[in-house]
DNA sequence: TTCTACTTGCAACTCAGTTGCATTAAGCTA
DNA sequence: TAGCTTAATGCAACTGAGTTGCAAGTAGAA
């Protein structure tokens, strides 16, 4: 991490009442250079296991409750976070996953209509999973 | 099930190369009853407890190989199963999950556009899933 | 009615995610 | 900058949805 980066995501943290601890700059840095959403266990790995798992998901949680991160798809009995600031507050770019390699991609520059809601319904997310076959896969 | 919702149901059967079995029978009899989607554990109590949870995964299992159920949604550690005719094969009408009760809604009525793909990339099935407070919450 | 392959139930398992508790350290205050 | 408070961390043990192996039961073809 950058030293200006550094700064932005200590700013990150005061701005949500959160310590600034080594474990979550470490899990902000994986998160913000990634370009698909992570499970906890790709977390850790990046991590090469400095922290414990229990580690990552308390932390995932907090980020979660002070919307840093949010919950982009449930694959293979594992969630997949990612930064909360890719995705509209109202709704999140779709997501891509392979039914063959379970490789998963986020559309980011694709959009759809926000669905409108029937009376009474108040939506706070929308979020949209593509099952499919990625290009590896198609050949 | 009356005679004629018993026969069509053996006729999906039979065309999946299913055998007719009363547990199969009894749970395609619950979800083609119930307006939401459906966990196993929901399965099993409608049925009250007449079958091993075992049996509603195998079966539900064997109904997703067939497409005859689809996994509609996942919410607090649980997937949501529901027949596979409420949707169009390309896409799912979105489905509500209400973050303060839990509870759950098919939007059956509204549409979304198919939502298309970069170059490459094979889409098989698109899902929405809506978080947000529903009707019963916002009072 | 017989036979065989598919289905079911039971017990034991897997593993992502959670909880309790003792220890450590961020960051505020004097 | 030392001391203090409280939040964050690590470890061990747990939870529970979903899975697996295997023996027993049964659909349905012959």
């Amino acid at each position: 991490m950058n030293p200006d980066e550094k700064k932005s995501v200590k700013s990150i943290l005061k701005n949500a009442n959160l310590r600034c601890t080594a474990a979550r700059l470490a899990i902000l840095d994986v998160l913000s250079h990634s370009d698909t959403a992570l499970t906890q266990k790709q977390i850790t790995d990046s991590l090469k296991d400095r922290y414990d798992k229990v580690t990552i998901y308390r932390t995932l949680d907090a980020f979660l409750r002070a919307d840093i991160v949010h919950k982009a798809f449930y694959q293979e009995r594992e969630w997949h976070f990612e930064l909360a600031d890719r995705c509209g507050r109202q709704q999140c770019h779709p997501h891509f996953a392979c039914r063959l390699c379970g490789k998963n991609f986020c559309f980011d520059g694709i959009s759809y209509p926000i669905i409108q809601m029937p009376a009474n319904f108040e939506s706070l997310q929308q979020k949209v999973l593509i099952e499919g076959v990625c290009p590896d896969c198609k050949n």
